[in-house]
DNA sequence: GGCGGTCTCTGCAACGTTGTAGTCTTCATG
DNA sequence: CATGAAGACTACAACGTTGCAGAGACCGCC
């Protein structure tokens, strides 16, 4: 089989737990017995086994990364940026999606692949503040990303929602537009991105004195290209005048823009667009894509260290009533599908 | 601490193996001890240890898969697909990403997170055919994905690119295109994507008796969309005539696009365009962008299969003798950017 | 020269599980 | 009624590592 430590410690001549000692920088060891282990180790090739390693220490080195689906853009940044700043601490990240279910996604968190992470980070689409139980029942430490739903069990990394679509309406509002849709609102839902998303744009309105007009609000299933192709297919087919769209994702903008496009509308000549996220593919479109970028990177930062802070208390008196939240500074990218004449 | 086995036992008045027994279905239990074991089990909210399981029995029902870039929507699809795939075998995904460094590609193959992985994909991205001692250092069962690098001494899974590449170059020249840029060449690359693709290229002009005119072959670095509109940019510099562009992936694709686009160019009118790779955006671009589907889904799939097949026989004698190559089939697809007048 | 203290190294026991090799019943069979 | 086989369960020892508690060796100091 493999190379244990046994077989290290049998070529240097030492015994296994000062092989140990070696490995973990335990700080009483000759130069000469360390440069012999450490030769015998580089000799055998040898690689501690992490699950031996772990079962002992309680530790994995692996954290769980709970998202909707990689599919999206993104969320693969998201990942991405978590996977840079948990590298950076030295763990690894498994990756667990759940899809659009609301099912499955209580399913994942139920079952993650718990005592073989230390810690999850979990990205909230379906669950709502009743749902809050569920996330008690689960012991490992876990720090909620990217969305504003629970108060108080656990801690808590998000953007600015409310702040960043006010500012994007606001400056859809600057360029001197008027009838904007707010494409990707979810009916009824008050605490997810949608809801919040569509107070800051209502925020906007109301300081601006617009009356909001309902009918430009508009639902979007899922936040993908067909669900904003498909929701801007239905507007347009209620010919009601707009001149701009504010578009909750920027995925949604881009499958509204290609449906307004085709039906013979220049961007941003005839309608302003403005997304949310600023993905890469925002740079390249034609129009490129103003948007809200919810820096990403500093959520993703922010929320390692968070969670190792909250794997380093674990198993002490971890009372979660000082579960905090942390905001992101959200930033306004105007690029051409907002450019005034 | 959490709750093991043992107190599953006292609980249910039977010895700590027979609760391991039930929960491995060992046949031999009277059906009221399986159902005192399974009750006990649920009051406490037990969950095996999974370090201490694979440590025992030497698997973890983890997988690795190593890839560039998450960023990448062609990776970000291929995950999701792995993933999914996974599941299927109720296996969990690891992701590890290399970025587009040759150093830390090397790095994260010599130290994988092994010992808590029963088996890598990989998807090869800078490796050649001199660095296959490489894989042979490398004891855990692998799986290559996408690229046709080597040929000796691992199981492959890759798409076919040379035919690929050739029917895309065929699509375009039966559109009576005749002036085709390649976009994406790797100078001096034969055996990775780049080289396989641009062989397809020449084939299919060969074939069709037109010389290829070198100046349209054109190298891009990192298959970006930035490096797609910087080699498109440096391209128009030229002032070459052209009438068709073969990108090597989609987002090669949109870079050029929209560099063409912004130069006052019309597509499919001016320039007929197609991609590789069918990622999700090809649907919603303006215009759609035609491409070849690489069978992604079919590609997961088999890996896993054959992962799986590998980590079975894992200890047994494994010679790499019998490594195989499989391929999946692709499919041409004709979207608006090669539309015929 | 004796004494406490640091250095260097070691053995043992555990982490939670499962494979092996049992033991003790039960039951059908001759 | 003895015999063998199968059924239901269990004790023990591992898997490879690390924390703990030490054992000597060596040092400086009064």
């Amino acid at each position: 089989m493999s190379i244990t430590m046994h077989d290290v410690a049998r070529a240097a001549g030492v015994s296994i737990k000062t092989v140990s000692n070696v490995i973990n920088d335990y700080p009483h060891i000759r130069p000469t017995t360390k440069q012999r282990v450490l030769e015998a180790i580089d000799a055998l090739g040898y690689q501690p086994n992490l699950s031996a390693r772990s079962l002992r220490s309680g530790r994995t080195g692996v954290i769980s990364l709970v998202i909707p689906e990689l599919r999206n853009a993104y969320f693969a940044e998201l990942a991405d940026s978590v996977m840079r700043a948990a590298a950076e601490h030295g763990l690894s990240v498994l990756i667990e999606q759940f899809g659009n279910d609301r099912e499955s996604e209580l399913a994942v968190l139920r079952k993650p692949r718990s005592q073989m992470v230390d810690g999850i980070l979990y990205s909230v689409l379906a669950l709502g503040e009743d749902d809050v139980g569920i996330l008690d029942e689960i012991s490992l430490p876990m720090v909620l990303l990217g969305e504003r739903i629970f108060h108080g069990p656990r801690d808590h990394v998000t953007m600015q929602n409310v702040e960043g679509a006010r500012a994007a309406t606001e400056h859809i509002l600057s360029l001197g537009r008027r009838r904007i849709v707010a494409l990707g609102a979810h009916e009824g839902e008050v605490i997810g991105s949608a809801g919040l998303r569509l107070t800051g744009y209502r925020q906007a309105l109301d300081a601006a004195g617009i009356a909001v007009d309902e009918r430009l609000i508009r639902p979007a299933g899922t936040w993908h290209r067909k669900d904003g192709a498909a929701a801007m297919r239905a507007f347009l087919a209620e010919s009601v005048p707009f001149d701009a769209v504010v578009a909750f994702n920027d995925t949604l903008a881009f499958g509204a823009m290609r449906v307004m496009q085709e039906a013979g509308m220049r961007i941003p000549e005839d309608v302003a667009v403005i997304g949310f996220d600023d993905i890469d593919e925002t740079r390249y479109s034609l129009p490129t894509l103003s948007t809200i970028d919810p820096g990403r990177g500093e959520i993703a930062q922010t929320a390692i260290s968070i969670l190792l802070e909250r794997i380093g208390e674990h198993g002490d008196a971890h009372d979660m009533q000082d579960a905090r939240e942390y905001l992101s500074a959200y930033r306004l990218v105007a690029r051409e599908s907002t450019a005034s004449a």
